[in-house]
DNA sequence: AAAATCACGTTGCATTTGCAACATCGCTCA
DNA sequence: TGAGCGATGTTGCAAATGCAACGTGATTTT
């Protein structure tokens, strides 16, 4: 398959490179392409991989799966996000999550020994990699205590005001766009798909939110955009009857 | 202050590092100790660090507060536990955590910069420390992810036995004990104090576990080993009523 | 030694929330 | 075009759990 080279120059595992030697590094180390259809498996929990994913059109989700069938969903990924590093750079791990397609979606495979340490190109190029590399590591850290963030908090109100805020931080907007419909949204969240919507509904009603579908604006303190709600300001999640 | 060589030997960062280096390293690239009494804070929330840190004795904590006074504990660290990386690597980005001293701990303080990239000793040194500095950080990972399968957890107890689980696999033993005393427990697990003693009675009377203080058996299908309970064996924990 | 602080257990109560069951709607595929 | 399937909304109900308040014992401070 032919990879869109403008779309690999944004891959952070590839900044700094030129990208006239991405199609003979690929080559030489044995790069390879595969397509999924939505909801095939790319990784499942309990494989040991050698190689890291890369995707290049879709849409995938890191999730876990728990003896009883719950399904959490760790993360989603667009184009360009790198995955699987984490698994690989600890020492051939077993998985504790799989890696499922949640659209059709292309994915580009770099075996990972091949890729660091034989590289064809001298050492800039090498070293350039491991340094985007622990960049990349450090990275997915910090969006992982973000995640704890979420899922942390002991009221579901607070849970995906959380991650509104985060996604309003990310989007630099006070209207997000979520990708993730109520179904996968819940698994995210780590809560009861139904009784998210039910707290959606509140929280629009006591004028904190407005949404539509997977667009949510907050509105905190924020001029009335979306239909005036009746009481005031209510931005207590866990005391809204007693102070 | 004079910091103990067989201590920083086993420390992930250095391994594979020839310890009668270190003396002339630390004074060289300018690391410092300092100490600080239970309760202190090391790092906080919004600082930008430039030095990891590296925990010679005592415990340190990795906590996240928000406005609302609630603390969640992100991690629990001994003596060898290196902190900080994920932010220093991660290109210096605002700390979203703060760092605590949970008892009267020493603390190594290493300038990152200097220490990866200007460090004395030649190239084989550098490049053995930027392999660690990849495995740690990805190894971090690995265990944000687990902390991650039990805060996702629906229910009080789903999240403290999957706790134990993963105790008792570091452990390799039934048989385990926390560093963690209840107030603690519960701020990691993102629970109710009370909530969880109420939930650790309910399980050790219907048998699942026994525990004293901070010390727990699993007892799933195990031999009885801590005083019989009267029922069954009771392993489901949203459905006791029912089914 | 007295006092204060903290960790821990216990309990009542109201709210939250998971769970199940059902209706609706839109999309896909035959 | 029609049937089926998946996503979403809705609701009743019971259980879980956060929260506050209090008592006790241990540990630390003065």
């Amino acid at each position: 398959m032919q990879v869109n080279l403008k779309l690999l120059q944004e891959v952070s595992l590839f900044q700094g490179l030129e990208p006239e030697a991405f199609h003979a590094l690929f080559s030489c180390i044995g790069a390879t392409t595969e397509r999924y259809q939505k909801g095939e498996f790319i990784f499942l929990q309990g494989d040991i991989i050698s190689s890291i994913g890369i995707v290049l059109s879709g849409r995938i989700q890191v999730i876990q799966e728990d003896i009883f069938g719950n399904r959490a969903i760790l993360n989603d990924f667009s184009p360009k996000a790198v995955f699987g590093e984490s698994f690989v750079c600890a020492g051939g791990s077993a998985l504790t999550v799989s890696v499922q397609a949640a659209e059709r979606s292309d994915v580009l495979f770099l075996p990972f020994e091949r890729l660091m340490y034989i590289c064809p190109s001298a050492c800039g190029f090498h070293s350039a990699m491991i340094k985007n590399m622990v960049m990349m590591l450090a990275r997915t850290n910090l969006k992982l205590i973000e995640k704890l963030e979420i899922t942390t908090k002991h009221s579901l109100r607070e849970k995906m005001l959380t991650y509104l805020a985060q996604l309003a931080q990310e989007q630099n907007s006070a209207t997000v766009t979520s990708p993730l419909g109520r179904v996968d949204l819940a698994d995210f969240l780590g809560v009861d798909r139904s009784a998210l919507t039910r707290e959606l509904n509140r929280m629009q009603a006591e004028g904190l939110i407005c949404f539509e579908k997977n667009r949510y604006t907050l509105r905190e303190l924020l001029a009335p955009a979306c239909g005036a709600p009746p009481g005031g300001s209510a931005l207590r999640s866990r005391l809204p009857s007693r102070a």
